[in-house]
DNA sequence: AAGTTATCTGCAATCGTTTTTAGCAATTTG
DNA sequence: CAAATTGCTAAAAACGATTGCAGATAACTT
């Protein structure tokens, strides 16, 4: 029961198949009653592969995340469908943060696509300079691939957010204040690790070298990095970490080392989620419209599609917000009473 | 800069497209060290939608899921992917849980893809009896679409797994244990209400029917769920949450409602998380492996793609496994020492 | 009714491959 | 040495749509 093609319902009408395709891209036509009829009848769905071998357009975006099981990622790719609507379907790859299988399937990507929304597993490959080459668009989430310049991206406001939280911290009476950061060659770790620097260096803190440990976003990371700070002789007693992974890891750390949050440690996360308030504590964190960066990119992307470069590359930013619960101890700086979910907004889009 | 085809490679090599063409398909070739030279020069690469246009193949396999946020559902995709390795790539739809949207994304499947794994959002439609109509395989995940037997798919072990979460909680001395279940027309909801009332059954508990609550997997579902229970004059002493969403929402409710767990309601939900040893208290959960679940039902496609209808439907089931926490309750039945993550295997796939 | 537009139509070319066919040269066989 | 086999090649026909062009109807003018 192979499909049938425009010419047998040309046939079956009695038209050319150019009169077919014709009424089928919306143009008058004087049989458009039985033309209708017989792709009814023949149950004719247009062979999509034919259609765009000769448009030169596929109707796909690629998204490329480290990995959909994050939900921080699982949300942008989410945003990134709302916005595509009907007109474009979505290729997801995710390779689990291997930045080679990474690589070997943007090869295969070409032709298939008429578009990608990429997050780099790892920002400081110069492989992919290819992609200038690369006859589809590309706009950059979150992280943004060191010597590729000119490109759309749209990336948290990482700074501002970051300080946000140390300040939180600041505000609370602490002075011995960690950050476990991402890796420091990456656009997020390298931007909330400036914001920590900066809200110390605005608060009069000396920064102590111990308390920043560089590690890698992962659960396993912040557990090990955690373990590292509790076993300093002069443990620091808040910690802002980079991330939602890292600070799953480093909560089992302070569990599994019987250490009280908050009393003991303050911890202030990156990235909120749907348990945050059901953990023990429940927890403060920046959090930022990961939704949203999904849905900015992908309507950036559709404008290039549309567009092309006639217009120079967008930089934006979505805003980073404070969102107090528990695991900083007593919100007495703040009315207490609304405390459990209070959300004070930084800095705006750009 | 468009893109060379094989007749510019064939013309700067002076040999025919047809020869180039083979040189391609791994045939031996006279001038093969020259046209390999010619198509880095050109940087050629073969145009996908010609080249499927010809083949009627795709080298894509859509996957459905209700919404990708859901880690559950992220891990179904991840798992699929894995199994996919280099052979296929991935189309992602995930409609967030709107059927019509999720009918309406399939019907422009066709012609674009090999094969679909499904996880439908809504079982009871029999809009889709049109599959038999389409020209791809498709395997079922998880849920199943009523009216379309004949189909692969792969399955939870629902009555198994939560007949082991209700004895666990009988086993603990309760007798007033309610269920919050998905809708009773879905197959993993009505899948575990049949192992909550046979695990009732066995132990001689009548069933109440004030405790049981048919929700819809929702985390608002699962708070409006649980905020009945705590409404109701004779509260039940324990609780088994049908998926991991509503297992937020109840624990919302009951958090909201200053209910201590397990004093003074144990609670056990299906679906493990990675923060469900975070919370508070530590979440005893029915886990099974959805990353295995998206992995089988990719190889289980792949196979239907390769070798066609010549073999009868699988059905395949994953296990189910207790993993005890603190939810429950003191875990004395269990030794104590290593109660805090103590896995108990169920049943064996079929 | 004839002339002028305005609509609609079919033909044929095209998109970039793969694959069948037939043919040519070189090698092997009887 | 003629015949058969092998190993490769080029030419041409698909795959199933879209589109420019020129010709055919139809619809208005006067």
């Amino acid at each position: 029961m192979s499909n049938a093609t425009i010419s047998d319902v040309a046939k079956k009408v009695g038209v050319s198949e150019s009169t077919v395709s014709r009424y089928l891209s919306g143009f008058k036509v004087r049989n458009s009653e039985s033309i209708k009829k017989a792709i009814k009848d023949l149950n004719y769905r247009p062979n999509i592969m034919a259609r765009n071998l000769k448009s030169g357009k596929t109707g796909m975006v690629a998204v490329i995340v480290p990995d959909v099981t994050n939900p921080f990622f699982a949300a942008i790719v989410r945003g990134a469908e709302v916005a595509a609507g009907d007109d474009y379907m979505l290729q997801l790859i995710s390779t689990g943060d291997d930045p080679e299988k990474e690589e070997a399937a943007i090869r295969r990507l070409s032709g298939r696509v008429d578009g990608l929304i990429y997050v780099p597993a790892k920002e400081d490959t110069d492989v992919i300079t290819e992609f200038a080459d690369y006859s589809f668009p590309v706009v950059f989430v979150d992280r943004v691939i060191k010597n590729l310049r000119g490109f759309d991206s749209v990336l948290a406001d990482n700074q501002t957010g970051a300080a946000i939280a140390t300040k939180h911290l600041i505000d609370h009476g602490h002075t011995a204040i960690a950050h476990i950061a991402g890796p420091a060659a990456s656009t997020p770790g390298k931007g909330r690790t400036e914001g920590y620097l900066a809200a110390l260096k605005k608060a009069k803190i000396e920064k102590n070298l111990d308390y920043y440990v560089e590690s890698d976003f992962t659960v396993l990371g912040g557990y090990q990095a955690m373990m590292g700070l509790l076993a300093l002789k002069k443990r620091p007693t808040a910690v802002f970490v980079g991330n939602n992974l890292m600070t799953i890891g480093a909560l089992k750390a302070l569990k599994e080392s019987k250490v009280n949050v908050p009393d003991e440690i303050a911890v202030i996360g990156f990235d909120d989620h749907e348990l945050s308030d059901l953990v023990d504590p429940p927890l403060t964190v920046i959090s930022r419209d990961a939704h949203l960066q999904g849905a900015l990119a992908m309507s950036t992307l559709l404008e290039r599609i549309r567009d092309g470069y006639q217009f120079p590359p967008k930089q934006l930013k979505v805003d980073s917000n404070l969102v107090i619960r528990q695991s900083c101890g007593s919100t007495c700086l703040y009315r207490k009473k609304d405390a459990d979910k209070k959300i004070l907004s930084s800095s705006t889009s750009s």
